[in-house]
DNA sequence: CGAGTCAGTGAAACTCGTTCTAGGGTCGCG
DNA sequence: CGCGACCCTAGAACGAGTTTCACTGACTCG
């Protein structure tokens, strides 16, 4: 709706680098209790120190204010994950790991996971940087779980769009009590066979 | 929310159905331009020729509505599909060149199907009940296009169900302008390839 | 017939996302 | 020092989904 300038992309002072900060924060936690619904406005702008005009300066809709925190969130998850590479041998079988974890990981804060996918899936074209910024990273944890030599090939790039999707909705799915973690976790392998498919080198 | 009861499913008067009828296509014409947004409560009561407070008590929500109409639409198409169904001999080219079908004709409605997908991926746990109903048709129509000699393998439904996930995903970022038609072609195409991994008879 | 029940009506009320208005503070520059 | 240009605050206001309530009309059962 609203086409303004996004302030929060172009170095921001030290002040408001901390509201943002503190938005962020403030959002996080009230969709930890509560989910999407739990994460208004008003109660956003008050528990970060500022005013309901100002939070719509830096995040224009609760829409944009939810992915926002999602890009957040998976920063820390993607830099987590570096630390602890997985130990598998085989790459499918290290993508499937990774993805659990990250599961696990949401698993512990199920109403801000719920929040955020909720979010992340109803932004409509207005949101559609910031929705892409987060695929992009989620695409850099898939492919860092590979454990490429090269640049990924076409096909491969093919799978692992596939697999964010399954990834997505699968999350959906569970969030919304659809379908437990065990079928999750078995919808997770399944998709990661792709990868087999795609790999370049073959043994026999 | 609300933990009503559903009269809509529980055998209707004739008069009810009607009503039921109208709403459901009231909400399938505002949605067919504007998408989710122009799919006003208020409108549809009024194009629906029912009291707001009617319209609530046949859809406990504009997602119910939203999904109550997805599931209608979808039962159209399956028997659009099931009249013609794909030439191919492969499984796994038949099942993509129905979903491919299914989303040409998703196309001609894009602002409709924007409505319907946006409301089946933010509707919460509420709402299971109808979104599980949606998710068995969509099944439905994928194994109707493997076109199966008996009934399918754990191993097959754990594909369909990836598939089922890779659609509604490739479905939404297309929506959200996010990839091209090429784009879900080849994921969709890429998905497939699934089912060749699942056959239980393999040819050497 | 008469009372009870219940779907349907109409309108007002409430909530929460979003927008708008008015004013106050701060910073850089003449 | 003064003065714009901005950013920020406080709060009201608007719009749409949802809820509530008092009422009506039709149907049923005694």
């Amino acid at each position: 709706m609203t086409a303004e300038v996004k302030p929060a992309s172009l170095q921001l002072t030290e002040r408001q680098e901390a509201r943002r900060r503190r938005i962020l924060h403030a959002s996080a936690r009230l969709a930890s209790r509560g989910g999407f619904d739990a994460v208004q406005m008003r109660e956003v702008a008050e528990h970060s120190s500022v005013a309901l005009g100002t939070l719509y300066r830096y995040f224009p809709s609760k829409v944009h204010l939810l992915v926002a925190t999602m890009q957040d969130q998976l920063q820390h998850m993607h830099e987590t994950l570096r630390k602890r590479p997985p130990t598998e041998e085989d790459p499918a079988t290290r993508v499937a790991q990774t993805l659990m974890r990250a599961f696990r990981a949401l698993q512990r804060e199920p109403h801000l996971a719920d929040a955020m996918v909720r979010a992340l899936t109803f932004a409509d074209r207005s949101v559609s940087p910031e929705v892409d910024m987060v695929s992009r990273l989620t695409t850099a944890i898939i492919l860092d779980a590979m454990g490429l030599e090269g640049p990924p090939t076409a096909e491969q790039l093919s799978a692992v769009r596939v697999i964010e999707h399954t990834w997505h909705s699968a999350l959906i799915t569970w969030l919304s009590g659809r379908a437990s973690i065990a079928q999750v976790k078995i919808d997770i392998e399944t998709v990661c066979r792709l990868i087999d498919l795609t790999a370049p080198t073959e043994h026999p």
